[in-house]
DNA sequence: CAGGAGGGGCTTTTT
DNA sequence: GCCCCTCCTG
């Protein structure tokens, strides 16, 4: 353990072994956070000797879990037991285990972003509301604003939209099912109803460690606070520079005091970048300190001067485009790994002219997230299937499976079922047991909803004798959907059934790997994978992503592209002074993530989906970048 | 009454 | 460019 501590510098040290109390990291980009991290849990556990069992270690993501995972398994040279997961998976594993106690039945949902709005959809269709009046979207964002705060529906001013509330919940839990901020609300009040249960994790996890503490909420703060009341052993970690995920409900704020929440805080701060070269770390500082709303840090380094950041101001998007293309094409040329290589843009719809481009120039790339693997039609159905098996009560899943492939069961019919269900009380599928007692439907229709059901009954029966695997191979054969993929042969439906057979794969692996796990344990994990979980850093490719999945991550040799007023920052923050420094932030993390040599680039001309291109104006982040540490791409023939 | 075809609308970022 | 909704057909 001292040989390791003597690879750290003096801050980096004391953040290590200081173990006990409330600590706040304060670690700037590039100054060895992960690193530090990862040796205090391993001296927690070596020096320290405390049991793995009683440390918990939050990070933002399942890819920054595994690697902890990894690292810290090497650094002590054998398994460990620490539970290191999201605030998401942390929670959804507390409620496996507690949740009966509120009314919650452990074989619960998860419901994504879509399956939410499904749910609303339904709610506004109930209560005769007109979509357009409130989106769907804008009533999503409402709901998950009083839950990311711990606030409650009455909070809510509008009659309309106070009733979508409750009535959108009452779904929820008629589905047996939670939304992703449910998740932690309801690990809240689990603790709140059940002091043994909270003082069983408080006993347990002595040490809690979290991670991007910037980008935590208000109920992420309030479980944290709770979990560490009664040890105090609170290490927080995270740069306030780089809090991106406001609009998600994070709260800045929560680092900004948290002094001011343990007044006995240990305060470090770690200052020393190891990462960039001087002239990338001078062009982020500068951008930066134009935020109002921060603690003042001071940046430095050792390292090189480094070279210019290259400005390419180009005619139109995909002139951009071949930009970027050509200057990746001279530095392979070079003998730069492409996996070394990333491009970065504010939104996934940038990442279409890229990868046409990057196709022509025979460029290989890998796209993170964009279209996502998980939310892909064809996927979704596989796993509604799933989900119907593990939670028949999820009539999402059920509503969305019912009809495919085609059963000829049909919106109508949908209908009347709901209808029969809402009046008896009971759920969408006990009614499909029932529904010869619905006259209205005909028989041929009740006929065929009968045979679904027996078809379902039989997989809940024989789910129980075989892997995740043999299931889904199970689930697409009896239900006909892997040979109506098969029928058509058009492009479309075999891009699907690759898709399928992608994901029955990737259940193979997973079955092999944790044979002790059950469908729920599947399902849970893949409701809270996102997409920078199944990237893996290849040599190969070209690395391409949008600003908000590059946090974390860095290159040898950055693209940022769209450098343009309305895309960096986005028109939809530029009302607001805080979403506007938030822009900023996420720039600034965007600047940090290069090591070596950083290109932005500017599109005088882009393409707006309706009208034809439109014009565009540079970045106002633009000039405060100082003009010495810039030159010119334009050489470029 | 199911389901395909065609028109209109809209695109931030994501656990 | 894609998704969703609507309208029309079978």
């Amino acid at each position: 353990m001292d040989e390791l501590l003597a690879q750290l510098n003096p801050e980096q040290r004391k953040a290590v072994k200081v173990t006990k109390g409330p600590i706040l990291i304060l670690a700037g980009a590039g100054s060895g956070k992960t690193r530090v991290i990862t040796y205090r849990i391993a001296y927690l556990i070596k020096s320290k000797n405390i049991n793995p069992k009683n440390i918990l270690a939050i990070t933002f993501t399942n890819k920054a879990a595994g690697e902890m995972q990894s690292r810290i398994q090497t650094l002590l040279g054998s398994d460990h037991k620490v539970w290191i997961r999201t605030f998401h998976s942390t929670c959804a594993k507390m409620l496996r285990g507690g949740a009966e106690r509120i009314g919650i039945k452990k074989n619960f949902a998860i419901y994504d972003e879509y399956d939410q709005l499904s749910v609303i959809k339904e709610c506004l269709s109930d209560l005769d509301i007109d979509a357009k009046a409130f989106s769907p979207a804008y009533i999503a964002a409402v709901i998950n604003n009083i839950k990311e705060n711990l606030s409650s529906g009455s909070a809510i001013e509008s009659d309309i939209l106070r009733n979508v509330y409750n009535v959108y919940n009452k779904k929820l839990a008629e589905y047996n099912a939670l939304d992703f901020d449910d998740l932690i609300m309801k690990v809240v009040e689990l603790f709140k109803t059940d002091e043994d249960i909270l003082e069983y994790y408080q006993e347990k996890f002595r040490y809690i460690l979290v991670d991007e503490y910037q980008d935590t909420n208000r109920a992420q703060y309030v479980l944290t606070k709770m979990l560490a009341e009664k040890h105090r052993n609170l290490c927080v970690v995270g740069d306030d520079d780089q809090s991106i995920y406001s609009w998600r409900g994070a709260e800045i704020r929560n680092i900004l005091d948290f002094e001011e929440d343990f007044p006995d805080t240990t305060v470090i701060k770690l200052q020393q970048n190891y990462r960039s070269t001087r002239r990338i770390l001078k062009a982020a500082s500068a951008v930066v300190s134009n935020n109002e709303y921060r603690k003042s840090k001071t940046l430095w380094c050792d390292n090189e001067t480094g070279e210019r950041i290259v400005f390419f101001d180009a005619d139109d998007s995909y002139t951009e485009a071949a930009y970027v293309a050509r200057k990746i094409m001279e530095l392979k040329l070079k003998g730069v790994n492409l996996g070394e290589i990333a491009v970065f843009y504010r939104v996934n719809y940038q990442s279409r002219l890229f990868e046409e481009c990057f196709i022509t120039y025979r460029i290989p790339y890998e796209v993170v997230g964009s279209l996502r693997f998980y939310e892909r039609a064809e996927i979704k159905n596989v796993l509604a299937y799933l989900r119907v098996i593990n939670n028949p009560l999820d009539a999402v899943s059920l509503r969305r499976i019912i009809n495919v492939p085609s059963r000829k069961i049909g919106h109508e019919t949908m209908e009347k079922i709901s209808a029969y269900g809402e009046k008896h009380r009971i759920s969408v599928y006990e009614v499909l047991h029932e529904v010869d007692n619905i006259k209205k439907i005909n028989s041929g229709t009740r006929k065929r909803i009968k045979n679904f059901a027996k078809m379902i009954d039989l997989l809940i029966d024989t789910q129980r004798q075989m892997d995740i695997y043999e299931l889904a191979l199970q689930v697409v054969k009896d239900s006909g959907y892997l040979s109506s993929l098969s029928e058509d042969r058009t492009e479309r439906d075999y891009i699907r059934r690759k898709n399928v057979e992608e994901l029955m794969l990737s259940m193979k692996d997973y079955a092999r790997e944790r044979p002790e796990a059950n469908l729920n344990d599947y399902l849970e994990e893949v409701s809270l994978r996102s997409d920078i979980d199944d990237w893996n850093e290849s040599t190969e490719r070209v690395n391409l992503m949008t600003l908000h999945n590059a946090k974390g991550l860095e290159f040898d040799i950055v693209f940022i592209t769209g450098f343009e007023d309305g895309l960096i920052p986005h028109y939809k923050s530029q009302q607001d002074a805080k979403q506007y420094e938030e822009e900023r932030r996420l720039l600034y993390v965007g600047i940090t993530r290069a090591r070596k040599l950083l290109h932005m680039t500017y599109a005088r001309q882009r393409d707006m989906f309706r009208a034809g291109p439109s014009y565009t104006e540079l970045s106002p982040f633009y000039h405060e970048i100082p003009r010495d540490v810039m030159c010119s791409g334009y050489n470029i023939d």
